[in-house]
RNA sequence: GGCGCGAUAGCAAAGCGGUUAUGCCGCGGCCUGCAAAGCCGUUUAGACCAGUUCGACUCUGGUUCGCGCCUCCA
């Protein structure tokens, strides 16, 4: 029995989908003006591995992760680069696609665009004015009257008292509240716009999740998920705007059961972000390291603990997966279905029900390496590669991973042919000066029975 | 200031009220011409102070420290 954690709840608490054997999922996705960065590779690598459990599970998954197109960063950096705003968005959407396809993240079901939804936005704010819960102020902006919304703060946990109290609370005298939010922006000369009752305009930044979420998944769904940072005011937001905005008599209905929140990456204990600097976008990272290694280093941890980056973490987990992945090699693999009667398998079972804890069904892959080596024992072999595609890892020839990434000018075969022959004539110091010759090419050599074999270091 | 999360061995990271987590690194052994890989064994734990308990890393309270949200953020 799949248990979640649930931030509304702050406990996990077991998984009952609204229709059965279906789960309905919307996470937010990126806001397409620069490259991403490890961050959002967690979320699109997190969200992915539970989409896969789920349908692993049984359940018929649809998944939606919304396109942010329009916003104040996107006109600024369009602006900037002297390219329109269609241009950029579609040029980091690509990247986007390209760098999630590396991480071995399956698209979502739906990819939704912002400035494809504008309409459904426009209806929604039309909703929540004729119910009260939205006011156009004398600027041409719509706000959003957070007193209005008898729930407010119930994901975060703030009460709007608080709130006010704070010391960062922007001032904008054509809020009723200072806490109050933005559904409609009423257009600056030169910005994009729609048509709107209440002037020309762009949607403000929460409205759009609303509205695209329950355009494909309904008014009522099983998971919203995304970054710990989007909790308050995004999420909390969203809140306050779909369960206002389908009220019926006065009565909100609930819009998400369970939401989910991925702990952020860190650089030197402090959070990767844009505006602290200290990002790392994915394409960087992956000059350097393989894929494959990103995508185990992030499942490595707890999706709900923090994850810090660094040289010496990648390296850790190139190592790591070196390991099982050497396990595979030189036997054949035929794929098929996981038997969940196997022990380790309900162990890894058991452990991904437990709110996706993938550390330890790591940890289950790791312990069947042990048994594939120690005893070459077949269903261990075929566990292991089931399980692990369950992750989304361990899918390539062992060969691609292990010996991918060298390009070396020597002629490697050749070489180690020579020194075969080398060792076939005693001759041991020309058999140690090509393995070190290679070895300063980065390739490590090892014999076995079956003849040697190489990989990179 | 308000709200929340965390502190596990050299590094990373889980479960668990009593029994080997796991990975990387280190050490010893087996294997090997020597290595590598693999296998076997092994050294390093549970921030601090109380309490509950026959027994706590695990539960409760406090202290200290770190991090996050309260502004755009995945």
């Amino acid at each position: 029995m799949l248990k979640i954690y649930n931030t509304l709840a702050r406990e996990k608490q077991t998984f009952k989908p609204i229709v059965a054997g279906k789960v309905s999922m919307y996470v937010c996705g990126m806001t397409v003006y620069d490259f991403c960065h490890l961050g959002h590779a967690r979320v699109m690598v997190v969200f992915d591995m539970v989409s896969r459990w789920l349908r692993a599970s049984g359940y018929d998954v649809t998944y939606v992760r919304n396109i942010t197109d329009i916003d104040d960063k996107i006109i600024k950096r369009a602006n900037e680069n002297n390219e329109s705003i269609a241009q950029l968005t579609q040029r980091f959407i690509d990247a986007m696609d390209e760098d999630s396809a590396r991480l071995g993240v399956i698209r979502p079901d739906i990819e939704p665009k912002a400035t494809e939804f504008v309409e459904g936005m426009l209806s929604m704010i039309a909703a929540l004015v004729e119910k009260g819960f939205a006011y156009p102020a004398a600027n041409g902006d719509v706000f959003y009257a957070v007193n209005k919304f008898e729930g407010y703060g119930k994901l975060s946990g703030k009460s709007l008292e608080d709130l006010r109290a704070g010391e960062r609370v922007e001032v904008d005298s054509f809020k009723r509240d200072p806490m109050d939010f933005v559904l409609w922006k009423a257009a600056k000369p030169g910005e994009p716009s729609w048509d709107s009752p209440w002037g020309k305009g762009r949607p403000g930044w929460h409205i759009e999740c609303s509205a695209m979420s329950a355009h494909h998944l309904g008014q009522h769904f099983d998971i919203h998920g995304g970054g710990q940072d989007l909790q308050f005011p995004h999420h909390e937001n969203e809140i306050a705007q779909s369960e206002a905005a389908h009220s019926h008599d006065g009565k909100s209905c609930q819009m998400v059961n369970y939401w989910m929140h991925n702990g952020f990456v860190r650089v030197d204990d402090e959070k990767m972000s844009k505006s602290l600097g200290n990002f790392f976008t994915i394409r960087t990272v992956l000059e350097q390291y393989d894929a494959e290694v990103v995508r185990f280093f992030i499942l490595r941890a707890h999706y709900r603990s923090p994850l810090n980056y660094s040289d010496h973490h990648l390296d850790d987990a190139k190592s790591a997966l070196t390991r099982l992945y050497t396990a595979l090699r030189g036997v054949e693999v035929v794929d098929g279905a996981v038997d969940w009667q196997h022990p380790q398998a309900a162990r890894f079972k058991l452990a991904m029900d437990d709110d996706f804890n993938t550390p330890e069904a790591l940890a289950v892959l790791f312990d069947l390496a042990n048994e594939v080596n120690r005893t070459k024992d077949v269903d261990s072999l075929h566990l292991l590669k089931g399980l692990a595609g369950v992750l989304g890892l361990l899918q390539r020839h062992p060969d691609e991973f292990l010996q991918g990434d060298v390009t070396s000018e020597l002629d490697v075969e050749g070489l180690i042919q020579a020194r075969l022959t080398a060792k076939k004539n005693k001759n041991f110091t020309e058999a140690d000066a090509i393995r070190k010759q290679l070895a300063e090419a980065g390739i490590v050599l090892e014999d076995t029975p079956q003849g040697t074999t190489w990989r990179r270091a």
